[in-house]
DNA sequence: CCCATAGTTCGGAACTTCGGAACTATGGGA
DNA sequence: TCCCATAGTTCCGAAGTTCCGAACTATGGG
């Protein structure tokens, strides 16, 4: 457990990225930890919108963020602080995050409508 | 097989264009189709670098970038042609493909380096 | 020493991806 | 018209991935 493994930001691939982001939960967490001014620890993040995620699911999904280079994870007492690699990655990949998460912000918006429609037929 | 769906732009969804793009076989053939001036037949892209893409998973890669919305694919005679959407997903996702295209693009210089130095190993 | 809390690992069920073989659709001769 | 060639699609089994509950490990506080 204790060795947690970062990618340096060389190693970093692309294909690492969007497969980490194409999942919505991964997704919305990154963006929190983004927000939240860079420092978050997993179990804050037990839900995603209405959602619960199992602790297990969660594990797994910052073990994706942490090997595709978003994160770094460190550990402090009983919990793990994570921090993203925002700086990092958008030197190595000059627009790359910021136009997955506006797509998914902008994306926000139209999805409840979506469903409030889904729900109606 | 006639009927060849293709979402309308407001159903796109990022983390199905993530997920498209996520495979860098996908990537390299979008990537093909934008700068080959936009039409371009599925049987011309059988091959991604020096490796041979089957006929059967071709097609699925072709029918993943279709549902995405990234690609717009019409029959003329015997083959089908295939046209980026890149306008259309620009307006609605600002900067998300031009990132992830430079991403992959940047990251094709460091690859055969980095395959060197494994095969140095 | 024991307990509580925070994460990780294990393992099986459900889902996805890959690719070969067989199939369908379209157009061009003879 | 019939047959052939070409371009894609569908089917299906093997291999891989994801999800999540249960059991486990690590850390710190009584």
């Amino acid at each position: 457990m204790r060795p947690l493994f970062h990618p340096a930001i060389e190693d970093v691939r692309p294909e690492a990225i969007l497969h980490a982001l194409a999942d919505p939960s991964r997704a919305a967490i990154f963006a929190t930890i983004m927000r939240a001014g860079c420092v978050e620890a997993c179990s804050a993040l037990a839900a995603v919108g209405d959602r619960v995620i199992p602790k297990s699911s969660l594990s797994n999904h910052f073990k994706v963020l942490r090997e595709a280079g978003l994160i770094r994870s460190e550990r402090h007492g009983v919990e793990l602080r994570n921090a993203s690699r925002w700086a990092e990655v958008e030197a190595r990949f000059p627009g790359l995050l910021p136009g997955i998460i506006n797509a998914y912000a902008s994306d926000a918006g139209a999805c409840p409508r979506d469903a409030e429609r889904a729900a109606a037929r």
